[in-house]
DNA sequence: TAAATTTCTTAATCATGATTAATTTTTTTC
DNA sequence: GAAAAAAATTAATCATGATTAAGAAATTTA
C-alpha cells in the first residue's frame, strides 16, 4: 500500500502489519487523467476514494446551469459521495479530474468487509468524518462572518500553493462568486 | 434508557439488551432552563449530548458583537463542540437552550470506554457523522444556490413545525439574514 | 394587569457583489 | 509556432439584501 495512506491511517487508529495488508487488499489504484470523471449526475456511487496525487472537484450543475463546485480534494483527502453511497441513490453530482490524478479505490461492499475484518476501520473513519464536520463547520462560519474579499483573502492565505494549482474561476465557484469579483479583488491589490 | 435513544440508536446498529445496558450506563440525564447555557466561548467541551426534549442552539459571537447561530438542535439530535472537543481546546462557542430542555450526556471519556466496550459505539457514530455531513453539504448547496428568500421559503416548508418554535431573528442568524429582511419577505407574501 | 423587555415591522438609504459585454492574456492543440 | 480554445480582466449597470432608525406588537415578569 502507498507510503501516504499508512502514514494517514496511523494518525487516526492502531493497527498491526497484518491489517494493513488486509487494508490493502481492498484497495484498486485508479488513475484517471485531467477533465476525466469519477462520478457524473444520475449515477450511483459505489466506493471512496483516497487521493494519492493529483486534484479533484466536486461540482454540481445549479438551476441556471452554472457548475458549483462544493469542494476540492487533493493528496491525502477521501472523497466521495456521501449522499448518492450512504443513501443508495442516483448522484446528482459530477466528480472530476482537475489534473491527472492517481486514487485508491475502496468500493463499499469492499469498506463493509474490511469494517467487520478490522474493526479499527469504523473508528478511523468515524475520526476522519469528525474532522471532515469541524472544516465544513468552520466554512459555514466564514461565508457567514467575512466579506467576498475577505474569504478570497482567507482561501489564499490558508492555501497559497493551491491557489495557484485550481484556476481562478474555479475557486470563485467555491468560494460562490463571480470570476469577474475575483478579479477585480485581485486588481484591487497592485 | 430513554425509548428515543434506544429507537434511534438501532436505526443504525445491531445491539443486545446487555450492550444497551452498558450504553445507558455511561449516560446522565440533564436538565436545562431557557436560556441555560451548555457551553460557553473559553470553555473545553468534553461531552456529547442527545436531546430527549426540547430545543437548543450553537452560536458564536462574530466581530461584530452578534450572535450568529450556526445551527440548532432538537429531539433526538447529538450535539456538541467537534472542535473543542476532538481538538482539546477551548471552545469559540456557546450552546444555549432555547427552551426548557432534556439531554443525555455523555463524557467524552465515558465514550472512549464505551467504545472499547461496545465496539459497535464506533459504526453508529461513524455512520450518525456521516448523515450529518450530507446535511450540512447540502445546506452548503442551498447557500450558493438559492437567494435569501428562497433559502427561508426552503426552511418554513421543510420544517414548518420548527419554524414556529423559534423566534424569528434566530431563524434569521441561522439563515445568515437581517432579521428585517425576513420581515420584508414575510410582509410580500399578503 | 401594568410595566418592562423582547421581538417584529416598516421605510429610506447604502454597500456588496452579480450580470453583461467586450477585450486581453494565457494555455492548449494541431 | 500558428490557430483555437480557455481563462482572466475591465467597466458599466443592476439587484439583493444590509444598515439605520423609529415605532408597533407580543411576550414576560413583577
Amino acid at each position: 500500500m502507498d507510503v501516504n495512506l499508512i502514514a494517514y491511517i496511523k494518525r487516526y487508529i492502531v493497527i498491526s502489519e497484518t491489517e494493513i495488508d488486509t487494508f490493502q487488499s481492498y484497495l484498486k489504484l485508479k488513475k484517471i487523467r485531467k477533465k476525466e470523471f469519477l462520478l457524473k449526475e444520475g449515477q450511483l456511487c459505489k466506493s471512496r476514494y483516497f487521493i494519492l496525487k493529483g486534484c479533484i472537484r466536486l461540482f454540481y450543475i445549479d438551476s441556471k446551469g452554472n457548475e458549483q463546485i462544493i469542494h476540492f480534494g487533493i493528496e491525502n483527502w477521501w472523497i466521495t459521495d456521501y449522499e448518492s453511497l450512504i443513501n443508495n441513490i442516483p448522484s446528482i453530482l459530477y466528480i472530476q479530474a482537475i489534473e491527472d490524478t492517481e486514487l485508491l479505490e475502496l468500493p463499499e461492499e469492499s469498506f463493509d468487509n474490511l469494517c467487520n475484518e478490522v474493526p479499527q476501520t469504523e473508528r478511523l473513519f468515524r475520526k476522519i468524518m469528525e474532522k471532515t464536520y469541524i472544516a465544513i463547520q468552520k466554512r459555514i462560519e466564514y461565508i457567514y462572518s467575512l466579506k467576498g474579499e475577505e474569504q478570497f483573502d482567507l482561501f489564499v492565505s490558508t492555501s497559497p500553493d493551491f491557489a495557484q494549482r485550481v484556476p481562478q474561476y474555479m475557486i470563485a465557484s467555491y468560494l460562490g462568486m463571480s470570476p469577474e469579483f475575483i478579479s477585480k479583488v485581485k486588481a484591487k491589490k497592485k
